[in-house]
DNA sequence: ACTTGACTTGGACACATGACCAAGTCACTC
DNA sequence: GAGTGACTTGGTCATGTGTCCAAGTCAAGT
């Protein structure tokens, strides 16, 4: 085979793993099998990585770095409810473009919970996500010139676990329907949470509405 | 050790896989540890099934009976708000009181949806699951006196999914009050979907408000 | 040209696991 | 109490897997 860096091994290897896992599953992703899809002899597995474990763990990281990729562009001055449905749809096509890697995704975060050999990964994982989705809601609400009502990392823990929810269902019963229509209803509701706010100057001390508690974490 | 029926047997062998899967993960689930938990010896695992698939099969059956067990009885008149808490508060409480079986259920699925000697058993999981949550509206709209302007298959699919999203957060960050905080406000956001009705006389035909397509499964 | 070290190879080893079996043991019935 | 069949035992075998290694190959620097 061609030779090349350790680093450069190390990615073609790590996309290897990726491929063969979302094809077969967490559990296919054996170091030979890893091997193979990369054209490579056993050892240089082993000499690119010290455990599998590692790979694996690398493996995860390209999952959660691909998982944290931003959303296109929303144009400014965007209705909220667009901007929320062009987000909210963006997000939920490129899951559905995707069954494997969405499959392998919960199958990292269950393996993750039980293995500490994979260290913090699903933690990361969801950290990452939460964080991205905070701040598509802080983003929105300048875009769209709205306030939340209702702390936007609230906000993002509902989205993302009904996102979450509905791509297992997805998973499960391969329906789309229910998941679209369950989601547009989300996104309407919350945009009913937003309240307009004057575009061009935004003063520091708004009253907040009392509706709910606000908790900041 | 003691002779029994192969039934009860069987039954004793379910108990000790769910038993392991729920502490050590499902791939811990293997049929020595299975035989050493229920005090057997390796043979009779062969003796009471076939494969080690069947064992996994029954085991997986066994979960999803237990998942789809009644909520507790809410006595009749109680208000929408109420009632709707009551019962969600009820499945988050047994979600979070068996960490372990929580997370052997999603295991179990993205196994079944992997391998395809798990059959069906994601699908009967989740369609369990759903008619539950299901008939668990149409209970609470007839104990509360309330008509939902949303197709109940609609509601159980949101609340299933909603749950399912915020427990494997849970699972990860060991956060409960973000969950039960979205949690109760879904329970808030439902029952404003609910319409008081006549308690006494339910004529059949009641026009149905067209916020959203009725479209029954 | 030659030396050095990075990179690759193919195989070997130990181990866990699922499957299987032949013999043994016990309870129940006639 | 003998026979019958359900139940149990302990062990064996093949397979897939992670890990490791000793030797081979190649490119670049001196």
């Amino acid at each position: 085979m061609n030779r090349m860096p350790v680093a450069e091994r190390r990615e073609q290897l790590v996309a290897a793993a990726l491929a063969v896992a979302s094809r077969e599953g967490i559990e296919g992703a054996t170091v030979r099998a890893v091997a193979a899809e990369a054209g490579v002899s056993l050892g240089v597995v082993h000499y690119c990585f010290q455990d599998k474990d590692e790979l694996l763990r690398a493996m995860a990281h390209a999952i959660t770095v691909q998982n944290t990729t931003r959303v296109g562009e929303i144009p400014p001055g965007t209705p909220v409810e667009d901007a929320l449905a062009i987000a909210i749809d963006s997000v939920w096509e490129t899951i559905i473009a995707n069954r494997g890697a969405q499959l392998l995704s919960y199958e990292v975060t269950t393996s993750s919970l039980r293995h500490s050999e994979l260290g913090q990964v699903a933690v990361e994982q969801y950290r990452g996500s939460w964080a991205i989705a905070e701040q598509l809601f802080d983003a929105i609400g300048q875009i769209s010139s709205v306030r939340w009502k209702m702390p936007t990392d609230e906000l993002a823990r509902i989205a993302l676990a009904l996102i979450d929810g509905y791509s297992l269902a997805w998973l499960v019963d391969g329906e789309t329907e229910p998941a679209q229509r369950g989601l547009r209803g989300f996104a309407r509701y919350v945009a009913s949470l937003a309240e307009p706010i004057d575009p061009v100057e935004i003063p520091d001390e708004l009253p907040v509405p009392a509706d709910l508690p606000v908790a900041g974490e």
